[in-house]
DNA sequence: TATGAATGAGCATTCATTCAT
DNA sequence: AATGAATGAATGCTCATTCAT
């Protein structure tokens, strides 16, 4: 009888390695050798898995959006204004310790890499469409916000956590939490609905 | 006498075509021979003005940067109010025809490779620097900000444009001129001084 | 499982085989791929077993070390006189055969390059040191002689082997078997003790 | 007018040049490049001077035995037996000095590359006949041997020169002047005719 | 006569991929 | 299912050589 695997988990367990990696070293220096090591398995073991390196980075990259989508951060905490939520939301998103900067580096890695990987670009554009998507109902349902400026503002809004994301990603040394914070908050305030009117 | 040559030029020349290939093909998909063949030399030639592949893509990253501070986009309009100026000015800097679509494309790549190479990392900070700069001492003489406002609002528009600029590239078929103007121009407007007053 | 291989023979395998290029063709002129060939494997076998070029060449080099110091040849055969078993030990490691002719070559291209890397003058140095040893110490337990008188005459011994082995290497045409004999027979005869006495 | 330029001058500065440097980084790393620099002229200057790097390489083997025949240290000094003459003589030829050193180094790269250049052998070996020669005419001149004997103690002696030399040249370290000097004489005292009988 | 910019073939090296076990 | 030895294509880089000036 061959030894039960739980195939999902291994290839779970392959693509946490592959961000891990990727965090460390940069995606083009990541070699399948070390997601390997870095997994405790061979390069065998993941081309088992995967049929070939472009995979793993597929698997490595939709395991990041799993993770950001986590629904804990997703759900408004009780007793806030949706503003103050928004804000509070969105400074879960940025890259204030060394795990969420690890996950901002692969996504900037992925970033460069999906301009020219079709495949990759779609990802990415399933995962903007849902964060957008929900961050347009929240506004018409709890903002009171026409659809139209609805959509806007959620444009607004991740491009603000993007633009100060990114700056904070490159020059961690000069983007303490602080300054990533009041940046974010000094973009995004002025877009939400007064919660005192 | 040898044949004269303007080295200063063709280092130059080979971190155009550099910029032109890494816009094209990606940053860690750049042959050595086809920047030289973009810049219409052998590779011999290209390893001749630089040390290896590494300082032709610093010469490369350094002559985006010298682009992006071009003065001429600097310079305030006459007859602008100051809103509108950067409005403007920002508006200059985004993705919105081939040619800035492409220099984003190196930009980004740049990014991501910049936190894993300090020198690189060293020329993303000191242009972020002169830019956040230039847009204090703006904001603080036309626009009679206080100097500790003035930085939070410069490091604002700089993420505000970094944002709407990533999605852009990243996205560019989602993200039209007008996409992008607007959503710039949603983000930046709360924090300028009002012009009719 | 994956197909066993013993390790340590093939990285002997590969030794053998870039000894032999090199005798051949000479240090500067030895390539990897050549290495490969005559091993009967691919370049990237070799850079398998060793990380990179100047690991083989030592690799090389260890391999002739042990080669010479083999005990077969050190094993003072019965019956003889000191002074004849060592003339007899002796013309062994002259290059008098086309054997030990491109061991000599070896031998030579890895001087000069010991001058000027330090790993390959270690392992020479090591090498000489136990030739001398055993010769002082055969000089002294087999031929009476006081330590400081043996190590002198084990010097001169040593160097008599390498000036006519050096000689015989580079003008081969010039200098058969015999005139190796007896020019080392000249040098070393009035070194040792006289067996009559 | 075209400027006058000696041109054996500048062939011998070049020759001296390619042999400084070689013996500081050894001949296979001695890049045409170098030696050009090192004699203060240009690339283009060296290979219009010498028809490509073997040319320079063989300039610089004779130049060096033109040094090592140099009449100076072959004039027998007057008071002095033959074999105190001898040993003098020898004596001046191994690497007791940092220059000597220098030309050893060259001399042992030119030994194994010579095995493999026809061009380079036959340089070698001139040199080595006029050596012999000039020895066995002198012992059988001064020491009243029979020529048979003088040749054989001529490459006897040449031998055990070559000898002491490689060791001292690869080991500089082990072999001070007084070792080489006290190795050499045990050698080649024995040979020579004892001058007091 | 002399320059040095440019060439391009040749090298070691890297690494995703394959496959016998 | 998993191994890891072996492959070989592809890359950056070196450097002797060429040649327009």
């Amino acid at each position: 009888m061959p030894k039960q695997v739980d195939i999902v988990a291994q290839k779970q367990a392959i693509a946490d390695a592959a961000i891990r990696v990727i965090g460390q070293t940069g995606l083009d220096a990541t070699r399948l050798r070390d997601v390997a090591a870095a997994a405790g398995v061979t390069t065998g073991a993941v081309t088992h898995y995967f049929d070939g390196k472009d995979e793993v980075l597929i698997a490595a990259l939709e395991e990041l959006v799993r993770r950001i989508l986590d629904p804990d951060i997703w759900r408004r905490p009780q007793g806030l204004s949706l503003r103050d939520a928004l804000i509070a939301l969105c400074g879960e998103l940025l890259p204030l310790d060394d795990e969420t900067r690890g996950e901002w580096r692969v996504w900037l890695a992925f970033w460069s890499r999906a301009i020219h990987t079709p495949r990759l670009a779609e990802i990415h554009r399933g995962y903007y469409v849902r964060i957008t998507d929900a961050l347009s109902e929240t506004l018409i349902a709890h903002g009171g916000l026409e659809p139209a400026r609805a959509n806007l503002i959620a444009d607004a809004i991740v491009a603000a956590v993007a633009g100060v994301g990114v700056r904070a990603t490159v020059e961690p040394d000069q983007w303490p939490a602080a300054r990533q914070r009041r940046t974010l908050a000094a973009l995004i305030t002025p877009l939400l609905p007064d919660p005192q009117s």
